[in-house]
DNA sequence: CTCAAAAATCGTAATCATTCCTATTTACAA
DNA sequence: TTGTAAATAGGAATGATTACGATTTTTGAG
């Protein structure tokens, strides 16, 4: 998922592509990990000085909705990166940073087999640390 | 994980066993699956009338931390259940009730393989979605 | 280009889960 | 039984998130 990809969703399903909303995907787009609202408001308050819960909230809902931001909770808060949809994977994520490396394993093809009669919606595979990076700082 | 063990090891660790927290137990042996504070409140109420979040919180996270209940974030909700302890394992959790599944599967161990340098200090794997009591409710 | 309708944003109040604080009560070891 | 450290009460404070009426902006038709 990129910035155009992004843009183009947004357009196709009839939603207005704003000042604000292109911030928030060039905000994602620069970082590479998961960020909190936090995060993106300290982003936009650099640049707009002030800025409405409403907007940030609303478009981090959006996105996630829209498949262009995934979403997960750390500690309580929730965190979104953009969306690589280019295959299914899973995360490791950094604690400190945030960053994330691809896992290329999915246990639930094997879970599946043994989960007859249940109604599988989703799942979720994270593995949480501390990537070379963070261990050295 | 049963009422006693998490007796004795109250004990164990000096921790002064109080009404509240045989009740507290008792709730979630009587419970089977994922419960948030909320929901305990609800059932420490009915008994004594008014409850000190304090009392709840204190007591949901020391027995956390001495390993007697486990934990998740459910749409951002702490929710907490009676430890399975006797092998690692992860779990099915319907989305309705809070019951759980147990699922024998762990990716961890070739997950790890594909991390060398990163530190690794937990993991999660959840699936969500209905039992098949609740798809027929 | 202009204008109106719909959508988005603003500013702020409200909500909800959780944490924190001080006074009081309780468990239990001596 | 008694002293004391631990636990609880009751309520205020915090922090993330949601809600809402008023205002502004985007967009598309004319």
């Amino acid at each position: 998922m990129n910035l155009q990809d992004a843009t183009n969703i947004l357009k196709e399903k009839g939603y207005k592509t704003t000042g604000k909303r292109k911030d928030i995907l060039e905000f994602f787009s620069s970082e590479d990990g998961y960020r909190c609202a936090k995060d993106l408001i300290a982003y936009l308050e650099n640049k707009y000085g002030a800025i409405s819960f409403d907007t940030i909230y609303r478009n981090l809902h959006l996105y996630h909705q829209l498949g262009i931001l995934e979403k997960t909770n750390l500690n309580g808060e929730k965190h979104f990166r953009l969306s690589c949809s280019h295959h299914h994977h899973h995360h490791f994520i950094c604690k400190d940073c945030g960053k994330t490396k691809e896992i290329d394993i999915c246990p639930m093809d094997t879970a599946a087999a043994k989960l007859t009669n249940y109604e599988i919606d989703d799942h979720k595979f994270e593995i949480y640390g501390r990537c070379p990076a963070c261990q050295h700082a």
